[in-house]
RNA sequence: GGCCUGUUCGACUAGGGGUUUAGGUCAUCGCCCUUUCACGGCGGUAACACGGGUUCGAAUCCCGUACAGGCUACCA
């Protein structure tokens, strides 16, 4: 049987990158053993709908680049992929497993249930339904239905232990004699993620389910479901949580959390993906920079590890820049564009390629191509006051009036020559080279920080070098 | 509270009875390269939660304790 997973997030409005997380492993693992993955949309809770969620969850997901094989707006043979658009399959499903008894209808009001748990509680007991409506009699349950009271269908959980095989954890038991009756079918007719969850598992013919670990407690239900339904039920791998600082579950509190937000700063997918895929699992060996085609290839959940990891900015970062270095100079051009035309600069493709090879270096992040080279395209606003009182001489500004001349003789405007004239120049005036290396940059520029200084003169060209250092001289102050 | 899961440098982790003076990466510190800022190179600091057991031998297997996290909804 070839491998069918799928990746169920609940629309809340953005991606989590605990999501995301999940999402590549799916995916990672379907691609591995051939398989298919699924985008399923898991909107049960009519109360938490959020416009616009759905789509954005997709948007953010492709973008990443975790194409899904069937989807909502994939298509596929087991649609809809929208749980909301399934629920006269969850209803019948529903009323055969009241049929069979393996479920009951339960009357209990909100308020009733609140009560029950406090009473509880203050017994120091732990807070369970306590299958009141169980018990009901066959005319006790009509009376109620033809009084149209609103229920909700619960199922039996039986006093036995369930065992399941773990993929990443191993045996698992829990005994359900701790669990809940839980609630199946919901007053307004939706059901709850334990019901649709399974029954859409079984329809889809899902071989593995790959999860985060906080599923691992009701994993019982949904074998205890597949057994009530007489089905076999799917493969599951449960995956260690994604921290903050502190150890606690990764939250919003802490930091950002959406793949967009990340999306938003700067950050590259590839990079991303290669870190979050190292929360977790690892290759067995030191390679730590990969494409997710080489993802694809190594990835197996044997690898994954059991203990949470803890979301570290910083090792992202690393990632970026790494990525960012081997990324071809002319995909660099084309994600910049819209940063280029923020800034309101047109120059020539091979002009910013050009500036590209010379900042690679020097850039943590994609929009900095643009942010850390403005000079490049446009003459420095103003200059970099403390550097120029830090490096400026009685007669810095003579000297680089003596160089500007010197440039302006140069034939071929190359890096090499304008370091021969640069240090010419020095020598006719009795000084160090060094005396005129950062005065230049900083007359140029602008600033002190930037890439090789001949190559970058060689880039901006004769003309603007030398109109950049005239005008430097007449406007410099000490 | 109950149930479940976990615990190797500050972080991500490798190692799963002798190959280990516990390896790699990020961060941090130092040196080199560099007339800037970076990149890069070299090196340093730094970890098997604790207690018992099994064994000739335990980071590795078993038990317990501690700590952490998750779950305990008509949320997912």
């Amino acid at each position: 049987m070839s491998v069918r997973v799928r990746f169920a997030p609940s629309p809340t409005g953005y991606l989590h990158v605990g999501g995301l997380r999940t999402a590549l492993y799916n995916y990672l693992f379907a691609r591995k053993h051939g398989g298919k993955f699924i985008l399923r949309i898991e909107d049960t809770d009519r109360t938490r709908f959020v416009a616009g969620a759905m789509e954005n969850l997709i948007t953010t997901l492709r973008w990443s680049g975790l194409d899904f094989d069937e989807g909502p707006d994939a298509g596929g043979p087991h649609g809809p992929y929208i749980q909301s658009e399934r629920t006269g399959l969850y209803q019948r499903l529903g009323k055969e497993l009241l049929e069979k008894g393996h479920a009951y209808k339960c009357f209990c009001t909100a308020e009733r249930l609140d009560e029950m748990r406090m009473l509880q509680q203050r017994m120091g007991q732990p807070p369970r339904y306590d299958k009141f409506c169980e018990h009901l009699t066959a005319t006790e349950i009509k009376e109620k239905e033809v009084a149209g009271l609103p229920f909700v269908v619960r199922m039996k959980v039986p006093e036995r232990t369930v065992r399941f095989q773990d993929e990443i954890r191993g045996l698992i038991e829990i005994d359900p004699s701790n669990i809940d009756d839980q609630v199946l079918l919901k007053s307004d007719g939706f059901p709850t993620y334990h019901l649709a969850n399974v029954i859409d598992d079984h329809d889809m013919e899902i071989t593995h389910v790959i999860r985060g670990e906080e599923w691992l407690p009701s994993t019982p239900k949904h074998i205890l479901l597949y057994d009530y339904f007489g089905w076999q039920h799917p493969k599951f791998a449960h995956l260690p949580l994604l921290l903050n600082s502190d150890r606690s579950k990764l939250s919003k509190r802490q930091g950002d959390v959406a793949v967009e937000d990340y999306r938003a700063k700067g950050y590259e997918r590839e990079a991303l993906i290669n870190f979050v895929a190292f929360l977790g699992w690892n290759p067995g060996t030191e390679k730590e920079l990969f494409s997710l085609e080489e993802l694809e290839k190594e990835f197996d959940l044997d690898r994954v590890g059991k203990s949470g990891a803890i979301f570290n900015v910083d090792k992202l970062n690393w990632y970026n820049q790494q990525h960012l270095k081997a990324k071809p100079a002319e995909e660099i051009l084309d994600q910049i564009r819209p940063v280029l035309a923020e800034h309101a600069i047109q120059a020539p493709d091979s002009f910013v390629l050009r500036v590209i090879e010379l900042m690679r270096d020097r850039v943590n992040f994609l929009p900095e191509f643009v942010t850390f080279a403005l000079y490049f395209y446009q003459d420095p606003a103003g200059y970099d006051q403390e550097t120029i009182r830090a490096k400026w001489m009685p007669d810095t500004l003579i000297w680089l009036q003596n160089l500007a001349g010197r440039l302006a003789g140069i034939s071929v405007f190359s890096h090499d020559q304008i370091e021969a004239a640069l240090k010419e120049t020095a020598e006719s005036l009795g000084i160090k080279p060094g005396g005129l290396v950062q005065p230049l940059r900083i007359a140029v520029s602008g600033v002190s920080a930037g890439p090789a200084l001949y190559h970058m003169l060689e880039i901006l060209g004769k003309e603007t070098v030398i109109r950049r250092l005239e005008k430097a001289v007449t406007t410099i102050q000490l």
